[in-house]
DNA sequence: CGGCATCCTTAGGGATACTG
DNA sequence: CAGTATCCCTAAGGATGCCG
């Protein structure tokens, strides 16, 4: 087996297991990268199809600095790209667009609009359907033998670091 | 059809619409319950079994009046609650505890966590299994017919507002 | 249109010290 | 153990104005 401890979830955590610390954690750096409301504010009015300045101002509500700003640094962080375009008979104009990094970011989105409607927003504003079958589209915890999971149904294991004391 | 509006996801925005904005997104919402950094990572420490103050502090990473803060914040905004026990013999103690509604917030974390995992942190350090039958666990998003799907496989619906001109 | 510079206010967060 | 009080610094974000 792969793993050097197995924590059950809600449980009591071994004191010596760091994994839970800012170094190990996976949630952190994922934080440390879409670090405020605005920044993911920018992400999900990316995935809305939303590509310029402006508009991404106006629809997510930040004013032209923090904008700039967020674009900036998730353009720098890898989650989205700068590219100019031009529209037959006119100008030059600038359009962010995601990239793969970005998009994967979807998931993260997902889950928070579900838990907002749930308990913050009566229910919702807005549904995400599959396009091809109209069906409702969820998040969803599942195992790889396919069954559907809360959080109580899980364990936590621990890898151990890779290259470092390699046996 | 109880849908006023189908924007296709990465499509164009119809500019009328005004969903985007702050005041109908659950992802707003969401993200002014749990806005801070630190505020997600007391949640994924109270995943991780934490209940007790000083172990949020130390494992976290938080000076004591931050600790304080965010705690004080997730009980009033219903995500944890704080508890008197005693375990026999020794004195009264303190417990903080996941609510439904803070235990519904998982699938971010676990998002986070696996987004972080893939391009932040080299694989991750954690993984996640279904107690029962030991399979690793992932967060999906998926239709009610059960096809998986990405970002691009869905369009976005725009649910009319209850309660407000009721024909 | 797509920004940047400047200035300001508030929020996030650490350090230290103290209390019940 | 479980916090509070105080102080200080930095980051987040708005308002205004300018610029290519």
């Amino acid at each position: 087996m792969s793993t050097d401890a197995i924590v059950q979830m809600t449980g009591k955590l071994d004191p010596r297991e760091r994994w839970s610390a800012v170094d190990r954690c996976s949630i952190g750096k994922a934080l440390d990268v879409v670090r405020t409301r605005s920044a993911f504010l920018v992400m999900r009015e990316a995935f809305y199809g939303t590509t310029r300045f402006d508009d991404f101002a106006e629809r997510v509500g930040l004013s032209d600095p923090v904008t700039a700003s967020r674009l900036k640094e998730l353009v720098d962080e890898g989650l989205l790209e700068r590219e100019d375009y031009r529209e037959p008979g006119s100008r030059t104009r600038k359009a962010y667009r995601l990239t793969d990094q970005g998009a994967d970011l979807f998931p993260v989105l997902v889950a928070l609009m579900e838990w907002g409607d749930r308990w913050e927003n009566d229910g919702g504003g807005v549904e995400l359907r599959h396009r091809d079958c109209g069906a409702r589209a969820h998040i969803e915890l599942r195992c790889e033998q396919g069954h559907t999971l809360e959080s109580g149904d899980l364990e936590l294991a621990v890898r151990p670091r890779r290259k470092r004391t390699a046996a």
